[in-house]
Formats: structure tokens, C-alpha cells, sequence
RNA sequence: GCGAAAGUGGCGGAAUUGGUAUACGCGCUAGACUUAGGAUCUAGUCCCGAGAGAUCGGGUUGGGGGUUCGAGUCCCCUCUUUCGCACCA
């Protein structure tokens, strides 16, 4: 069955490796600084090298790819760089799974992932490749960690963490997932540790991560973004026990106040042991062992009937000088607000269902409007609604408007309270307990504490003859010498901090290491980075909302803060891709036999193809579910583009209608391929030069091939082609006579005169409904307009014998008639 | 529970942002070419009704209401799906 080859058909599997290897030899995607000419950052998130690229890799790269080559054209010196965040936890499980280091691992499959890149005809700049397990890169990563600790931005801590039981190591605050609180990489639920860690002081730039208005993020970050970090107006407030400690609670309500009828502590709080009475000692002591030992799953989970127990103790009310008791309960969480709350069961939800539980006092203090009063024991559900305030001292009849700012104003007054904003964004939690990581450049010297490794001592290399097996300690701590050191304050000795960083301490800066990989002087030549920083669009997926890009913007704005870069946004606009389901609508995965090979869909349709229906398949934002029939449109498409190009045709004796038309939707369609690479829109960018394919051939059968007009719409048909499908545009550039590369080729002018219609269809209405379509002159005057919609047999036929009361025209779009 | 996004033919989706709904592609139907077709080309293809026919009428953007000369688009209510957060004081 094996059929002869046509000769003249398009076949990418020769056409496509040979124009990659030109463009390698001719260095047609080198960028470098070019003070002439306007620079644009193109960067795409860097991928994990697990193996191979998948669909989704290149769903992601592919498009990004077509509009930096878009900007390129437009005049832009693109600089569309590319690398692998090659620390982390996968390298380690496959290295345990089929012994093998991590290192060989990790790298091999770099190797194998550049050469799909390259396959897929992207226009990187392979000199600007960075790798974050070199160490020509780690040395860096730990330069900046040394920096924000000197700095006094990251600090160690003994606490509470969160804990990977699968995965051996702490886990980022972020890296805890979903209502079951499970580890992001591995699904495993998480456990609470008490460990000494570092962490970064995220929780400084809280507020001004939350301002938005330098960068064109989609609204659906920001959203995430706000959501995360979680900013509650409120104020604190000082109860006193009565040792006379202070007990400092957060609340949004002070109005509240003269309703709080107890104070529940979290099982954490420091005050837990001497406020609680001896009397009580030994159940207080039960309940904050069995709240320790849970997980937070049980312990958050929403729906749970609410325990606590009474420990005996009483604080004073500032407002009033009334005795509250104080409670010890689990739904007061340490890691928010003080750990401690004033409870005003009247008027908040939780208080309420607590109160009722353990029979507490509720106090109504405020009466929403509309409400009518109550008393307390009546009440059935807490009222949450602002309201006047009474039985509240000398504030009784303050109105809902003003209740918050004039409580806060008096408690500052007596010296109780004031007014302060509590996040919920808490500090970056960057130690793991893991080998394949960049080692944290600190020594413990018992005379000198936690000592920094002096900058030129940098890198601390890796060793790479260590037992990777997890044991929950970190590998390093396990090595027999690595961690054995000199102090470099005093000489004596010292021992090595074991644990590694957070892999994405190692991608918050990779786009500036892109900038000068191979600078030795500092992590980026300066520069570089005056030239090509900020980054110009990012694209990625939103999966790295409240990660990644939050830690990339805090990493930024800590390293302007410290000198070290300008400006105070690294990235000014953001775009997300969807995700590619498999074509049974769920998530690809080996397990579910539904994962999509872009290796194999190259082999036998072209990497344009790939890149062309990728594009064209679905809104990118959006994503959806793979149709491997869809793929053969897109394929006959390039085929039939192919065979326009390259068949020869009789013409030149087409009608000046037939060029006239032609031009028209060539015009048209380079209007709108233009407007929508600007917009990220890359369906509509196929689907339109689908559409003037279609219009193209139709010219050719009316003659138009060999008139200067059909040699415009090739000229500009393959320009607008170049950014999707690289290959074929420049095999087809070539052949068509073109100078130089297309990829380097001017985008073409839009001829506003040939894109206008001189004569337009006027749509005839009559209360609305389409009744007619007239062939008018472009430039017609609504009084003309008018008078033929109301002779046109189509409205007619409907205005017959009614009268007309209104004809409203909307100039070069329609008439309607309006008739009763 | 809170928040965000989405709902358009058999399917993926388009609609210049309030002005011809269903572009483009898949699939399907018929035909041509062919030893053959899961290749290629041509024509057709939202639904209902009438007509031999060209056509003609009506309906249609999850559902219901509203604003407007005019609504897929704006407003209100509601349903469904997806995602994020979830005892955050």
C-alpha cells in the first residue's frame, strides 16, 4: 500500500528540519540590545523538565510564540527566551524509583526537551538559556537569599508548619490545596509539624500587592490575587486578665463591642497555661492536646460542631469593665489575626453557634435597619448586618454609618484599642527538607548562631554522592561530610544548614537571569537589564496565581526595596492560557489513557500544523477538550494553502470587481489579524486567514492570479501566516522569490481605501425585524437611506396600511421602520 | 456558604462591543474523480411550517422578567457547569 510520493506536496517532515537548522546557522532569533529600536520582553513560563513536552506544554509555548513573532514583525526587538526550572521533588521520586541521580535524570530529559522545542519552531534565543540546578544559576539564587537575609527579609522560626507526609518535606502555605488540605504536588492530605524554618517576609509587601494599577493583569489574577492575601479592615483591642496581661484580640466589628461576652483563645495561645485556673488545668490541658494532634483538616472542617472548653479565667471588657470569661476553642486559629477574639455571639455567626452550645450570654448591641429588637435569648441566628448601636455605653445611638469609625476613635482615646488591617497572606515558607533543591548559603557556629555564607564563598555546591531515599530529614544532614564547616565569623567549627529552598524561590527570577546567563558579576549584567526589563506579556497558566506570581512580585519589589532592581512590577502584562482536556473531557493523565502526544501529532501532520490547530481549536483563555478529528481541518488547510502557492495558474484577466473584492478581504482580513494577535485572540486569527484562502481561490477561478493584486494578497497573505506557521510561510517565501527571511519582514500596512466597501448592504427593518436588504452607495445620506428602507418591497409589505411613527437610521448599517 | 468565570447548531467556536445571530472548522448529506478511499474536488447543512420549485412565513443564543426603535451583548431574578477560597474574627 505504500504510495508514491508527489513530489510537489506538501510535506513538512523535509521542509520544517531543514528551515530549523538555517535559522540555527543564520542566528535568526538572536536579540540583543538595540538602543535604535523599541525592545519587547516575550516571556513564556519556564517548564519543568519531567520527561517530555506534553500537549499542554506546547498549548502554551506555541501561541506565546506566534505573537512575540507578531511583535517582531511590528518593529519590536523581541527577546523570546527560554529555560527549566530544574530543582524539585519529581527529579528526587524518579531518581528513587529507577535509581538513578536526580542530576542525570534532570538533565537527560533537558536534552530531550530542548529538541522538541526546537521541533516546534519556536523563535527562543537558545544563548540566553538559563538552568536553575546549575550552579552558574544557583550561585545567584542563593546570592539572593543572602540578601534578603541580610536585609532582615527572610528569618528562621520555629512553628507550626505544614508537612508532606508523602513527599518529606514542609510545604509552603500555598502549596497546601483545597477544602482536604492536600499537598499540590502529590495530593497527600498535610500534617502539622513543629519545626525551626525559614521564611521570607511576604507579609510586608501584603498591602502593596494588592495595588494592581501599574500592571494589565486579567481581572481573574487580581481576583485571586485580593483573595489570597486577604486584607481586613479592623482593630485591635487589649483585654486585660486579671494578673493584669494584656490579651490583644483582631476584630472587623469594634462596634461591636459592648456584645462581647467572652474571649476565646486559640489551643496555641501563650496565655492558654496561666490563664487557665488550677480547677480546670487538666480538661484545659485535654482539649489543647487532642486540637494539637489533629489536622487542620479535621479541625477547619466548616461543618463540625464547635468544641471548646472554659479554662477558668476571666479578662475585663475595656469598654464597659464587665468580667468575660475566656475560652480555649479550635475555630480561633493562631496563624490569623492575634489568636485570640472578643465574642459577640449577638452579632457573628460562629460566636453564635458557641454560645448556644456552651449556654453563653448573648447581648444584642446593635439593631440593623429594619430590624426589630430582640433579646438575646430569643435570637436565632446571629444578626450580621451593620446597625445602630445601643446598650453601648455613651456610643448608645451612634448610627450604622458611623459606628465603626467613632467606636475606634473612642477606644484609642482611652488608650484600649486602635484601628489596624489584619492579612491573611502569611511568610513564605522556603525550607525543604530535600536534596534536589539549592542549598540555604547559612552556617550554625555555636558561638555565632545562624551565620551567612559570605558572597564569594558562593556557590554552595550540591554534593552529589548522597542517599536520596526520604527519610524526613534532609539527604544533606545524612551526608557523611558535607555539612561539617568552619564558622565564617570565628573559624570554628561549624555546621551546614541541611535544608534546600523552595523551587520557586528558584523561578521568581529566572526572566532576569535570561537577560546575561553567563554573567559572573553579579545574577544579571545591569545593562541588560536597563534595556529588556520590565517584562513586556507573560504568559502561563492561571494555576500559578496565588504562587508563582505572587512570589515573583514579591521577590521584585523585596529586591528593588534592597537596590537591586527597578521598578515595581516585573512583569506588566499577564495572559493565561486554558488547559487542554483529553477528548473525553477530563484531565489528561497516563492512568486515564486520555494524554495527547505532540510527538506523534508532528510526525504526521507538521509542527505548523500542530501549532496552527492549537491556535485555532478553542479560545486560548479558556482551553477545552482535544478533538483529534479537528486537527484535519487545520491540516487540509496548510495543504490547500500549500497547493495555492505552489501549482501553477493560468490569469490575469480577472474583472476589476474580481481585484476589487480580492483586495477588500485582504485588507479586511489584515485589519483584523492584526487586531486580534494584539488581543491574544489566535482563533480568530486562523479562522480569518482561513476565510481569505477561501476568498483567494474563488479570485483564482475568476482569473485573478498573475495581477499585481494577487502577488499583494501572497506578499501579505504568508506574512500573516509567518507567525502561526513558520515553516511553511518561510518555505513558501522563498519559493515565491521573497527577499531575506519572512520572519524579519515589515507587518504589512493595512490600505484603508482598498479594506472600504463602496457599496455596503443596508439592512431594512421594520419594529425590528429584518425585513429587506438594499445595495446602497457607501457615503449615503440618512434622508436617501430612509426613503429607499420605505420603498423596498420587503418593508412594504409590512408598513401596508399602518402608520409609520419613527424611522431611525443608523448610517451604514440599517433602517428600521418603526409601525404601528 | 463566599467569590469569579462560562452557558450560542450534532460538536469546537464567531459576532467590529447595543444594530444582518450561527463566521471559520469538525461532523453529516448528496454528487464528481477513482480499482479502492478514512485521499481530493463541488454543492448543501440552526429549528418548525407551507410550497414541485426559486422562495415565503414563524421561532431560536440555559430559563423567566425588564430597559430600548432594536438585546447573544445592558439590568433584575433563576437554573446548570467549572474554578478559587472556606470557622480569617
Amino acid at each position: 500500500m505504500e504510495k508514491e510520493k508527489d513530489p510537489r506536496a506538501y510535506d513538512p517532515a523535509t521542509i520544517e528540519p531543514r528551515w530549523q537548522q538555517r535559522w540555527e546557522e543564520t542566528g535568526l532569533y538572536h536579540s540583543d540590545i538595540d538602543p535604535a529600536r523599541p525592545k519587547h520582553y516575550a516571556l513564556t513560563m519556564l517548564p519543568y523538565p519531567s520527561g517530555e513536552l506534553h500537549i499542554g506544554h506546547w498549548y502554551a509555548i506555541s501561541p506565546s510564540d506566534a505573537q512575540a513573532r507578531f511583535m517582531r514583525m511590528r518593529g519590536r526587538n523581541v527577546v523570546f527566551p527560554m529555560g527549566f526550572d530544574a530543582f524539585g521533588l519529581p527529579a528526587e521520586n524518579a531518581a528513587i524509583k529507577r535509581n538513578i541521580h536526580p542530576k542525570h535524570w534532570t538533565f537527560a530529559n533537558i536534552e530531550r526537551m530542548r529538541g522538541q522545542l526546537r521541533r516546534m519552531g519556536t523563535m527562543i534565543d537558545w544563548r540566553r538559556e538559563m538552568v536553575s540546578a546549575d550552579p552558574a544559576y544557583y550561585r545567584w539564587t542563593q546570592w539572593f537569599f543572602l540578601q534578603f537575609f541580610l536585609n532582615d527579609l527572610a528569618y528562621r522560626k520555629k512553628a507550626a508548619v505544614d508537612w508532606c507526609p508523602s513527599c518529606n518535606t514542609t510545604l509552603a502555605r500555598e502549596q497546601v490545596i483545597g477544602d482536604d488540605r492536600r499537598c499540590e504536588r502529590c495530593g497527600t492530605p498535610v500534617i502539622r509539624k513543629e519545626l525551626a524554618q525559614w521564611f521570607f517576609r511576604t507579609t510586608r509587601y501584603a498591602e502593596e500587592l494588592l495595588d494592581f494599577s501599574r500592571i494589565d493583569w486579567p481581572e481573574r489574577v487580581q481576583t485571586l490575587q485580593s483573595r489570597w492575601i486577604g486584607r481586613s479592615e479592623g482593630a485591635s483591642v487589649v483585654f486585660k486578665t486579671e494578673a493584669g496581661d494584656p490579651i490583644e484580640v483582631f476584630t472587623t466589628r469594634p462596634d461591636t463591642i459592648w456584645g462581647a461576652t467572652f474571649l476565646v483563645i486559640a489551643p496555641e495561645h501563650p496565655l492558654v497555661a496561666s490563664l487557665t485556673s488550677p480547677d480546670r488545668k487538666e480538661e484545659v490541658e485535654a482539649y489543647v492536646a487532642t486540637a494539637t494532634r489533629q489536622t487542620d483538616l479535621q479541625r477547619e472542617a466548616a461543618d463540625k460542631e464547635k468544641t471548646g472548653v472554659f479554662t477558668g479565667g476571666y479578662v475585663v471588657n475595656p469598654a464597659d469593665g464587665d468580667r468575660i470569661p475566656v475560652w480555649v476553642a479550635d475555630y480561633v486559629l493562631m496563624s490569623y489575626g492575634t489568636g485570640a477574639i472578643m465574642a459577640v455571639p449577638a452579632h457573628d455567626e460562629r460566636d453564635f453557634d458557641f454560645a448556644r452550645r456552651f449556654g453563653l450570654e448573648i447581648r444584642p448591641v446593635i439593631l440593623p435597619e429594619g430590624a426589630s429588637p430582640v433579646t438575646g435569648d430569643r435570637m436565632t441566628e446571629a444578626a450580621t448586618d451593620l446597625g445602630a448601636m445601643f446598650d453601648s455605653g455613651p456610643l448608645t445611638g451612634t448610627p450604622a454609618g458611623e459606628a465603626f469609625d467613632r467606636t475606634v476613635a473612642w477606644l484609642e482615646e482611652k488608650g484600649a484599642g486602635k484601628r489596624t488591617v489584619s492579612f491573611r497572606l502569611r511568610d513564605w515558607l522556603i525550607s525543604r527538607q530535600r536534596y534536589w533543591g539549592a542549598p540555604i548559603p547559612i552556617v550554625y557556629c555555636p558561638e555565632h548562631g545562624p551565620v551567612p555564607v559570605p558572597e564569594d564563598q558562593l556557590p554552595i555546591l550540591l554534593p552529589d554522592d548522597v542517599e536520596w531515599l526520604p527519610t524526613g530529614e534532609s539527604p544533606l544532614k545524612l551526608h557523611a561530610t558535607w555539612k561539617h564547616t568552619t564558622c565564617p565569623t570565628c573559624g570554628g567549627p561549624a555546621e551546614r544548614e541541611t535544608d534546600t529552598m523552595d523551587t520557586f524561590m528558584c523561578s521568581s527570577w529566572y526572566h532576569l537571569r535570561y537577560l546575561s546567563p553567563r554573567y559572573d558579576d553579579g545574577p544579571f549584567d545591569p545593562a541588560e537589564y536597563r534595556y529588556w526589563m520590565p517584562v513586556d506579556t507573560y504568559t502561563g497558566g492561571i494555576e500559578h496565581a496565588t504562587m508563582h506570581l505572587i512570589y515573583t512580585r514579591f521577590f521584585h519589589k523585596a529586591c528593588r526595596d534592597i537596590g537591586v532592581v527597578q521598578g515595581d512590577e516585573p512583569m506588566t502584562k499577564l495572559r493565561n492560557q486554558g488547559i487542554i482536556l483529553g477528548e473525553d473531557s477530563e484531565k489528561m493523565s497516563k492512568s486515564r489513557g486520555n494524554v495527547v502526544a505532540p510527538d506523534e501529532l508532528v510526525d504526521r501532520y507538521g509542527a505548523d500544523t500542530v501549532r496552527a490547530y492549537l491556535m485555532f481549536f478553542a479560545r486560548w483563555d479558556l482551553g477545552g477538550p482535544w478533538n483529534s478529528r479537528g486537527i484535519e481541518g487545520t491540516s487540509r488547510w496548510l495543504r490547500r494553502v500549500w497547493s495555492m502557492f505552489t501549482e501553477e495558474s493560468e490569469g490575469g484577466t480577472a474583472s476589476q470587481e474580481v481585484i476589487d473584492r480580492l483586495r477588500r478581504k485582504l485588507h479586511q482580513t489584515l485589519k483584523q489579524v492584526t487586531r486580534n494577535f494584539e488581543d491574544f485572540s489566535f482563533n480568530t486569527v486562523v479562522a480569518a486567514l482561513m476565510e481569505l484562502h477561501n476568498e483567494m481561490s474563488q479570485s483564482r477561478t475568476d482569473g485573478a492570479a498573475g495581477t499585481p493584486a494577487w502577488r499583494e494578497a501572497q506578499e501579505i497573505y504568508l506574512k500573516m501566516l509567518a507567525p502561526v506557521a513558520p515553516h511553511i510561510a518561510e518555505e513558501l517565501w522563498e519559493r515565491l522569490g521573497g527577499q531575506g527571511s519572512i520572519h524579519t519582514q515589515p507587518w504589512p500596512e493595512v490600505d484603508e481605501k482598498a479594506a472600504a466597501a463602496e457599496e455596503i448592504t443596508l439592512v431594512v427593518q421594520v419594529n425590528g425585524k429584518l425585513r429587506d436588504r438594499v445595495t446602497v452607495p457607501v457615503g449615503i445620506d440618512d434622508d436617501e437611506a430612509r426613503r429607499l428602507a420605505l420603498e423596498s418591497e420587503g418593508a412594504r409589505k409590512f408598513v401596508e396600511g399602518k402608520e409609520v411613527k419613527q424611522v431611525i437610521v443608523v448610517p451604514g448599517r440599517l433602517v428600521n421602520i418603526v409601525v404601528r
